[in-house]
DNA sequence: CAAATATACTGATCACTGTTCAGTAAATGA
DNA sequence: TCATTTACTGAACAGTGATCAGTATATTTG
C-alpha cells in the first residue's frame, strides 16, 4: 500500500503547489486580479486541473485566509509575558494596527472582503480566528478583574475594542480618511488615535 | 434655441433614468450582480448607450454613492436641536449604527468597498461626505469645550469615534462577529457596545 | 499476459463580465 | 436639398469562473 500513500502525498503536494502559487500571486496583485487562469499558468497546469483540487476559487483563498490568521496569531502569541494587563492590551492594539497596515491584502481577506466562506465551512473552521480573539478576550478579562477598564460584559468590551481597531485599520486601508478636513492620514495619527482611545477607556 | 434646451433636458432625463434603474437594481442585488447589461435591459437601451452617459461603471455607482451620503446627511441634519453636546453625540452614534444596519448596500458603497472613485474625482466631490463628518466634528468640538470628553485634538477624537462606529457596523455587515465565543450578534449587543464605548469615553 | 478500471489531466466550451467601435438612421442647419 | 450633427446599436474584444467530454497513463483484476 506504499504506492497509494505516495500518491496521496503527491496529491497533497500538488494542492500545496496551487496554494503556494495562489499566495504568491495574491500578495503581488490582490484577490480580484489573481485569476484561476493566472494560477494555472504559473504552475504550468490547465485551469481545469485546479478544479480537481478545489471546488471553487473561494476555497483556494480560504486557505490563504487561514494563513493570515496563523500569521496574526504568531504576532500575538508572545505578548503573554507582559504582566500588566493594560500594557498587554496596548501592545495587542499596536500589533493589530501594525499587522493591518503591513499586510493590507491579508487583512482585507480576513476582515473586510465579502466572506469567502459559503456554507457550513463557516462554523467548522472560522475557529482559527478564535485564537486571536482569545488573546484579546483574555487580556480584557484580566483588565476587568483588575478594574483597569470600566465594568461590563467581557465579550461586549472585547468586541468594542476590536471594533475600534478594525474601524481604524479598515478606514485606512480603504482610504476613507483622506477626505477629512484635517490631514489625519499616516501612521502617526493612527497611533495617536489609538493612544487617545485606550487612555480614555482606562479607569 | 429652445430645441437645444429641450434636448439637453432630455439628455439629463436619460442620465437620470440610468441612475434610477441602477439604484433599483443595486438595492435589489448589490453592486457586483448589477451589470451594465442588466441596467441596459431594464431601461430598454443597448449597453453601449450607457457609455454615452457614463465613462465607466464606477461613475454610475459614484452617483449612488453620493445619494447614500445625502441620505445619511438627512438623517443627521435634525439632531442639531439637541442641546447637550454629549447627548447629541450619543444620538449621532445611534443614528449612524441604524443607518448602516438598515442600508447595508449603501453603507458598503460609501465606506467599505474598494473606492469607486479613481483619479481626480476623489478631491473634487468627496466633499459630500464632509457634511456628515462635519456634524460629528462639531459635536466633538462642543463636547471638548464642555469637557465631556478627554482632551485631545478634535480631529483625532472625531476620527477615533468614527473608527469605532465604522468598525462595529462593518464587522456586522461583513458577518465577522458570528465567530466569536459568545453570541454578540444582533442589534441589542451592538447597541450595548456603543453605550459601553460612549460611557467609557465620557469624562 | 490481456482486459477492465481507475487516475490525472486537458482543450474546448459555456455563460458571463466591462468596454469599444464601426456603422446606421433620424433630426437639424445651411 | 445636401452636409452635418446627434443618438443609438450590434457585434466584437479580452477577460472571468466554472464544466465536461475526451485522452493517455497507470493500476488492478481475471
Amino acid at each position: 500500500m506504499a504506492i497509494k500513500d505516495r500518491k496521496e502525498r503527491d496529491k497533497l503536494d500538488r494542492r500545496k503547489l496551487i496554494i503556494k502559487s495562489a499566495t504568491k500571486l495574491f500578495l503581488e496583485q490582490g484577490y480580484e486580479k489573481t485569476s484561476i487562469r493566472s494560477i494555472a499558468d504559473d504552475i504550468e497546469y490547465s485551469p481545469a486541473t485546479i478544479y480537481l483540487y478545489f471546488k471553487e476559487k473561494d476555497e483556494i483563498f480560504y486557505e490563504i485566509h487561514e494563513q493570515g490568521f496563523r500569521l496574526l496569531n504568531k504576532v500575538f502569541i508572545d505578548q503573554g509575558h507582559i504582566a500588566d494587563p493594560f500594557e498587554r492590551l496596548v501592545s495587542l492594539g499596536r500589533l493589530y494596527l501594525a499587522f493591518g497596515l503591513e499586510n493590507p491584502d491579508y487583512y482585507d481577506l480576513m476582515f473586510i472582503m465579502r466572506a469567502p466562506l459559503t456554507e457550513i465551512k463557516c462554523n467548522s473552521k472560522w475557529i482559527v480566528g478564535d485564537d486571536s480573539y482569545g488573546y484579546l478576550l483574555d487580556t480584557v478579562q484580566d483588565c476587568l478583574k483588575h478594574q483597569l477598564l470600566p465594568a461590563g460584559d467581557p465579550d461586549i468590551v472585547a468586541m468594542t475594542i476590536w471594533a475600534y481597531a478594525h474601524g481604524l485599520v479598515s478606514l485606512n486601508i480603504r482610504e476613507r480618511l483622506q477626505s477629512l478636513s484635517a490631514d489625519v492620514t499616516g501612521k502617526d495619527h493612527l497611533m495617536q488615535s489609538m493612544e487617545y482611545f485606550l487612555n480614555s477607556m482606562k479607569v
